[in-house]
RNA sequence: GGGCCGGUAGCUCAGUCGGUAGAGCAGCAGACUUUUAAUCUGUUGGUCGAGGGUUCGAUUCCCUCCCGGCUCACCA
């Protein structure tokens, strides 16, 4: 039985949490209110305390306000005017103390604490004051049942006779609270929650009613982490991070482009003709129209109908679909950035992407190098990323990793034998440019761990881009490899329509020969070609590697929120459903 | 699809050379007025992934299946 199947059942923990919503009905409360507003974030807060004057432990009272004896300050305090603040979050932890208790919530700011943290740690240190020393993405609320009885004993304590004999609240709670801000004797920023007039210290706003995963181990089963991720995300710090460098990788990809006059656009996800990758499709079909359609292995088809309809700069970051194998590189849907530029070569391309990925690298990651898994003696192994990066071509490497002569590049009969010997399959009817990639591919790929350009792509592999001027079987055309792994693929594109009609020929004949991957005759597309696109260059850019090379991920469902995963419910079903099986003793 | 490893409490894990299981956290009861993985005392909680076989007895051994991780092959 699966866990998630177990977790279909209630609990016990859970009736008990269940049980408190009750009771906080019973006495006549909105059980899920939505009619709070926080006033300030987290960070709202930290940032309050980096102001000149509060980095040493204080007590705050209400600016304007007399002081609450309730709040008598503990020897030696310094009392400091604080604004009156309301904070909401989810609770991470419960900590009562007696007569006092901390609450330590996350809200939307908390992944920027740690830097505001740090700073905090550095005015500290300069005032000669201990570090907190702390990379805590959680804020705390301290309570005194002195200062709030009410809730202090309702939402905190056990309340002998109330509806509920124990605290109301639970780890995973999502709460509001109001009160000052003031550090604690040793120093933590924190709000001392306390009531004014109708407002109450602390409200539940949410009850969580399954319980965290353990608040120190966090959550580590991968496949609940992939499925649930809402609970990986709660209650782990790096998961968290991931999908922050995520979402900072596309936006400067966009401010890069938007910034040199490339237009977003969005084409077709749904494709009634195969094309732009060599890749095995999803079908579907459209049942109004009686029509079979494939899910899109590639835009490029579409966006290079928009370079001859005159948009001269143009992206898109959206999804392919390949049914093809999932691996640690491979998700069935993954996102790709492709643009489109005239006027350019496949080499003003190569500027560009180093520029945008050393620029990527600053932004994310605050430098141009980055870890990238380990090396032989496990110390961390580190990618340089400022550019220019390294450029290497098919043949060259075929010599230097391959330990091939010169001489043999073109000889097919001494490439196909060192395939054979290094136990690298090649299909008997590929042609002799397939052969030097997919040789070069296997010898070379290892070395490939600082970026590296990969130029010299034989045509007949090629069949979108341009071929070369003096050699006519090459095409303008690289791949970058960073970390051994294939980020960006790029070509100056091909826009001579009767060429390209004959390479999609040439498709075809491939397929007859029992190729799965090859394209189909777009006929549209040869048209839109005839009409004349201008010289342009292309490149694709897969946003998932980009981002587990960023964030130093070795699993591309790391940086997919919701993975590709098995259905769930095959194995649930089983294990829910038998107790009412209609049929129990026919098996 | 092949190979290797795994599935034990809500979570993280230990253990049983075959005699129906433990710890920490979470929960519950109590103590504690500045903690931050708080601490201390007591305590609840388990169809040991599912089915079958061997056995007096299976969570443990065997077989089948389900689910997952890693890895190889195809692919970006």
């Amino acid at each position: 039985m699966l866990p998630e199947a177990a977790m279909l059942h209630d609990n016990s923990l859970m009736r008990q949490r269940r049980d408190k919503i009750k009771a906080a009905s019973d006495a006549g409360e909105v059980a899920f209110p939505n009619d709070f507003t926080p006033t300030w974030t987290s960070a709202d807060c930290y940032r309050w305390f980096l102001e000149p004057g509060r980095q040493n432990t204080f007590l705050a009272i209400a600016a304007g306000e007399p002081l609450n004896p309730a709040l008598a300050p503990t020897s030696g305090s310094v009392v400091l005017p604080s604004p009156r603040v309301s904070v909401a979050g989810r609770i991470l932890a419960i900590n009562v103390k007696g007569k006092v208790a901390f609450l330590r919530i996350r809200d939307r700011t908390s992944p920027e604490l740690p830097l505001l943290r740090k700073q905090d740690d550095d005015l500290r240190e300069a005032q000669g004051l201990e570090r907190r020393g702390s990379d805590a993405t959680t804020f705390q609320l301290y309570f005194s049942r002195e200062a709030c009885p009410e809730v202090f004993d309702r939402l905190l304590k056990a309340t002998p006779g109330a509806a509920w004999d124990g605290p109301l609240l639970d780890v995973g709670d999502i709460i509001g609270a109001h009160g000052m801000l003031f550090r604690t004797r040793t120093g933590e920023p924190s709000i001392w929650v306390v009531g004014q007039g109708d407002t109450p210290a602390m409200r539940r706003l949410t009850k969580s009613v399954r319980p965290l995963p353990d608040k120190f181990h966090g959550l580590q089963d991968k496949e609940l982490r992939f499925r649930q991720r809402y609970v990986d995300l709660i209650v782990n710090d790096e998961a968290r991070e991931v999908f922050r460098r995520r979402s900072q990788i596309t936006k400067g990809v966009r401010h890069f482009l938007d910034e040199r006059g490339y237009v977003e656009v969005e084409t077709p996800m749904m494709h009634p003709v195969l094309g732009g990758a060599a890749a095995r499709p999803f079908r579907s079909h459209h049942n109004a129209l009686d029509m079979p359609l494939y899910l899109r292995i590639a835009p490029e088809l579409y966006l290079k109908r928009l370079v001859v309809g005159g948009i001269d700069r143009v992206y898109e970051i959206n999804r392919n679909f390949r049914n093809e194998g999932l691996s640690q590189r491979h998700n069935p849907e993954f996102t790709m950035l492709e643009f489109y530029r005239a006027y350019a070569t496949y080499e003003d391309l190569m500027v560009e992407v180093e520029t945008l990925i050393e620029g990527l690298a600053r932004d994310v990651t605050g430098g141009t190098t980055v870890p990238w898994g380990k090396t032989a003696d496990g110390s961390p192994r580190l990618i340089g990323l400022q550019a220019p990066f390294a450029r290497v071509r098919i043949r060259d490497g075929l010599v230097q990793w391959g330990g091939l002569d010169p001489r043999e590049i073109d000889d097919e009969t001494v490439l196909r034998a060192k395939a054979v010997a290094l136990g690298v399959h090649i299909d008997d009817h590929a042609p002799l440019g397939k052969v030097q990639l997919e040789l070069f591919e296997a010898v070379a790929e290892p070395h490939l761990v600082q970026p590296t350009f990969v130029i010299d792509y034989p045509a007949v592999t090629s069949p979108l881009a341009r071929r070369n001027d003096a050699r006519p079987d090459y095409v303008d055309r690289f791949e970058l490899f960073i970390g051994g792994i294939e980020i960006s693929n790029a070509f100056s594109e091909l826009n001579d329509s009767e060429d390209q009609y004959h390479r999609f020929l040439a498709q075809l004949e491939q397929k007859q020969k029992g190729d799965e991957e090859t394209m189909e005759m777009d006929l549209d597309y040869i048209r839109a070609l005839e009409y004349g696109m201008p010289p342009a260059a292309g490149c694709g850019i897969g946003i998932d590697r980009l981002t587990m090379l960023l964030t130093n991920q070795d699993s591309i469902r790391e940086v997919i929120l919701f993975p590709h995963m098995r259905p769930e419910h095959l194995s649930a079903d089983v294990a829910v459903s038998e107790p009412d099986a209609p049929d129990q003793g026919a098996v």
